[in-house]
DNA sequence: CGGACAAGCTGA
DNA sequence: CAGCTTGTCCGG
């Protein structure tokens, strides 16, 4: 028999997981001889199940199947997967954000059949040497005590307009290019970083395209959030790079993060884990020891800040103080100026009241505040929906007054102002045209896809500081990180101007003073009153049978469950709160599901 | 998920 | 009671 399934005298017998996302069993399965080879755990196979053939991936080996069952033999190799660590982790994952380990594996593995190994690459092998110089600076001294932290993960605070980059060629010619992981926030980047390092002499592959180049595990491999599921099997040291970025963070349940994927494949593989940002999180800081630079280069490395105090105005002064007009002509006088204003409100208005009677404009149907895309135009209820004509509800008139705009009428009124016409750019238009972008007007969207400018100025800055979620405030830190990096730091003259009610605000203190620590000192202390993250663990529940499980979790020790605030009426939402992940994952892995769609999302942001 | 099979509904 | 729908179970 060609097909003789044998292993020394023994059957060998393997426990694979259908990649089929209602099935949570597992099944044990025959190797037959002719895929002996081919087969190991973490190997992407074909499975015959109940009448019909579907993908699978093995997790164990050398199983022995419960009594009464004779399995039958796999009927396909689909090629390599994840290596055994991997899927280790990938189990991990499963259980830490209360998901199926096949979006895991899924994410581990190569998108197109993988049957042969990759040889080493060598190209690079003797240019390292002569290439990979250490780049100098702080950074080399910054690297130099993150490494020295065997063990914990080390947070590396770098100034925002700082070449993180620099950090990793550092780690590469301290410790090679082979089993190095570097995470970045967005694709872009990832290529970038890419090409700096290949022409640096580090080989270099990119995840997730180059995964059987990353599997060769001679390589440094570059990605963004999915790599941290990259090979190589074994780390040799990891760096992510604004680790602060909520791109890490999958938004779809299960709602993983690459950062503490990453964290936990290194402390697996005793790798050391650089956490690189210039606004470190408080979740972050809790687990890891906190490395910076000398305070002159973290000044240097921040543009100035100028906080404009509005809380002396009249509410309805408009949007555009004197100081920032000011900031405004100072740098549109230069011939090749280039202005941003941020302004995290799309549409026209967003606020209007009846210039008669003085009633606030509100939804008929659900009471909340319509907005209004274009001048005269219809009146759109954000929340649910119903258009009608913009008239007064009270007394039939039509004059409206705007009391809130948005960035469409922000544009109008500053192009107006400073007599430079001003383009409108939110996620949904285009970016501007070379010559229309003197002056940008844009909700936040903007600071992502422009990448250079002389000033940037926040125009009602406090929507940020005030947001309802409990990481409103680091967020808001994060944002002007990232306008920071338009401008470039104080040497280069960069400039950023905030207006705001709040001007001791700890989050616009920290970027004055070029000292994130004081938004840490203060966020840390607020979540340790609220038994928030760090100092307990949260899960959301959404969906029909969010109730249900909701109440079988809540009689279990160290867990409680409320209901959050701000949520809409009709979607049956459930808070669960405990002491830390090992009980509520405990729990919510242990805990029957009851029937009906039910959406958990460990770590919730949005709370 | 999707096939198997059982229990329930309809019409003669 | 055949013929069909709907529901529940289970897969190696």
């Amino acid at each position: 028999m060609e097909d003789t399934p044998l292993r020394g005298d023994r059957v060998r017998v393997v426990r694979v997981v259908p990649d089929v996302p209602a099935i949570h069993r597992r099944f044990d399965y025959v190797v037959p001889a002719r895929l002996d080879a081919a087969v190991t755990v973490g190997s992407r196979v074909r499975i015959p199940l109940h009448g019909r053939r579907v993908g699978g991936w093995v997790v164990e080996d050398g199983v022995v199947p419960p009594d009464g069952i004779t399995p039958r033999p796999l009927a396909a190799s689909s090629g390599a997967g994840p290596a055994p660590a991997l899927v280790a982790l990938a189990e991990w994952a499963a259980w830490r954000w209360a998901g199926p380990v096949t979006s895991f594996l899924g994410t581990a593995s190569p998108s197109r059949v993988v049957r042969s190994v990759v040889p080493p690459d060598r190209s690079g092998e003797d240019l390292a040497e002569a290439l990979v110089g250490s780049p100098g600076g702080a950074s080399v001294a910054m690297v130099a005590e993150a490494l020295g932290q065997r063990g914990s993960p080390a947070v590396v605070r770098l100034a925002p307009t700082l070449d993180a980059s620099l950090l990793v060629l550092e780690v590469v010619h301290r410790l090679g290019a082979a089993g190095v992981l570097v995470l970045v926030p967005a694709r872009l980047r990832a290529d970038r970083l890419a090409q700096r390092l290949r022409g640096a002499g580090v080989p270099v592959a990119t995840a997730p395209d180059q995964w059987p180049e990353a599997a060769a595990g001679d390589r440094l491999v570059v990605g963004t959030r999915a790599a941290a599921w990259a090979p190589p099997a074994r780390l040799r040291a990891a760096v992510v790079i604004d680790a602060h970025d909520e791109a890490y963070r999958e938004e779809r349940a299960p709602t993983w993060s690459a950062v503490d994927v990453v964290a936990e494949r290194a402390r697996r593989d005793g790798a050391p884990v650089l956490l690189v940002s210039p606004c470190p999180p408080v979740v972050l800081l809790e687990t890891a020891r906190l490395v910076t630079s000398p305070r002159a280069v973290e000044r240097r490395g921040w543009p100035t800040v100028e906080v404009v105090d509005r809380g002396a105005e009249d509410p309805r002064s408009g949007l555009f103080s004197a100081p920032l007009v000011r900031a405004l002509h100072d740098a549109l006088d230069h011939p090749d100026g280039r202005v941003v204003c941020i302004l995290n409100r799309t549409g026209r208005a967003r606020l209007l009241a009846c210039a008669s009677c003085g009633e606030l404009v509100r939804c008929t149907r659900c009471g909340s505040a319509p907005s209004q895309d274009e001048a005269g135009g219809e009146l759109r209820c954000r929340r649910c929906g119903l258009t009608r004509p913009p008239l007064c509800a009270a007394c039939d008139s039509t004059r409206l007054k705007l009391l809130r705009m948005g960035v469409s009428r922000a544009a109008e009124e500053l192009g107006a102002l400073v007599g430079t016409p001003a383009f409108e750019l939110t996620s949904a238009t285009e970016v501007p045209p070379r010559g229309a972008d003197r002056l940008v007007v844009g909700t936040e969207a903007a600071l992502h896809r422009i990448e250079r400018a002389d000033l940037v100025a926040f125009l009602d800055f406090d929507q940020h500081l005030l947001a309802p979620r409990f990481g409103a405030v680091e967020e808001a830190l994060a944002l002007l990180a990232r306008a920071a990096r338009l401008v470039g730091g104080r040497p280069s003259g960069g400039r950023l101007v905030v207006q705001t009610r709040i001007p001791g605000h700890e989050a616009l203190q920290a970027a004055v003073n070029a000292d994130p620590g004081l938004v840490a000192g203060s966020e840390r202390a607020l979540r340790r009153t609220l038994d928030l993250p760090p100092f307990g663990a949260l899960a959301l529940l959404s969906g029909p049978g969010a109730g249900d499980f909701a109440r079988s979790l809540a009689g279990r020790d160290g867990i409680s469950v409320g209901t959050p605030a701000a949520r809409g009426p009709d979607a049956e939402t459930m808070l669960v709160h405990a002491r830390d992940h090992r009980i509520l994952c405990d729990a919510l892995a242990d805990t029957p599901r009851p029937p009906g769609r039910l959406r958990v999302e460990v770590d919730p942001t949005d709370v």
